[in-house]
DNA sequence: CATTATCCTACTAAATCGATAGGAATAAAG
DNA sequence: CTTTATTCCTATCGATTTAGTAGGATAATG
């Protein structure tokens, strides 16, 4: 189950992604908009500007914007950083590969082999999903 | 990420289906050979036996048996039991629909339609892969 | 009746999730 | 230079989930 972060962290980058420039919108504009807290939608704009995502400005008229274009954000990079491994077992997981306690052979692994199945359906699908795919 | 429940529960069930005949195993046969928690695997066992998947015997020469030929049990059986839903959000689910507070609109939210269609692809797998293609 | 197994309920420690609180830092406007 | 508006940062928190564990009840076998 996708996290609430994550769903919430897509949401405030799809709304940024619509916004015809790039002038900076303020937590509390896309908290409403969207329906988030705006205190945990701070958080999640945070880490999202702190892995070069966003850029923000602070002061009066400041607030947070793309720092790339849309159709250069793929979903792959928005789910590693916001949720983390795309694969459903460790075992499977490009970016966060951890090898099984239990499992003393991963390729006569039953699980291991449809996982794998499942991620490399997954992982085409967000590689081929860009920010700008979202926004439309 | 799938849960360690799921995860021994499907090695249970590949280690039952690879039985040739229908001889209760008994638990601890099953948690020794798969490097499972004995008490763990107590319980993901009963939960598949009260849902119909497995069936038991109690008392000398007891033990957990397959209820079903393994080529009748999809995977989408086994994860709906163990994990729950399938898809990854909510409101794109069959078996465990439930609406997002925050999203007035499903079909114009981002997140609903890509998670729909990562739900499809993985749903086309699970549905295809029996417990029998598991323990080849 | 003794042994061997599942059955069942309850408990628990640790981690994660979804926030919330409150002030520091910074930038703009007047 | 002061006020105001905003992000930045750290810390905390309650609820839920996860991954078990404990211990006895129940039933089958010999």
């Amino acid at each position: 189950m996708l996290s609430k972060k994550t769903k919430y962290g897509i949401k405030a980058l799809v709304y940024l992604a619509r916004q015809e420039d790039r002038v900076p919108v303020q937590i509390s504009v896309i908290s409403k908009s969207e329906n988030i807290s705006r205190k945990f939608l701070e958080s999640i704009l945070l880490t999202l500007r702190k892995n070069g995502i966003l850029g923000s400005k602070k002061g009066k008229g400041g607030g947070y914007y793309l720092l790339k274009d849309p159709k250069d954000i793929p979903m792959t990079t928005i789910m590693r950083l916001l949720e983390g491994p795309i694969a459903m077992v460790p075992c499977v997981s490009l970016n966060f590969y951890e090898k099984c306690d239990d499992c003393p052979d991963e390729n006569a692994c039953a699980v291991h082999n449809v996982m794998l199945k499942v991620r490399d359906n997954t992982l085409e699908i967000f590689r081929n999903t860009t920010l700008a795919d979202l926004s439309d």
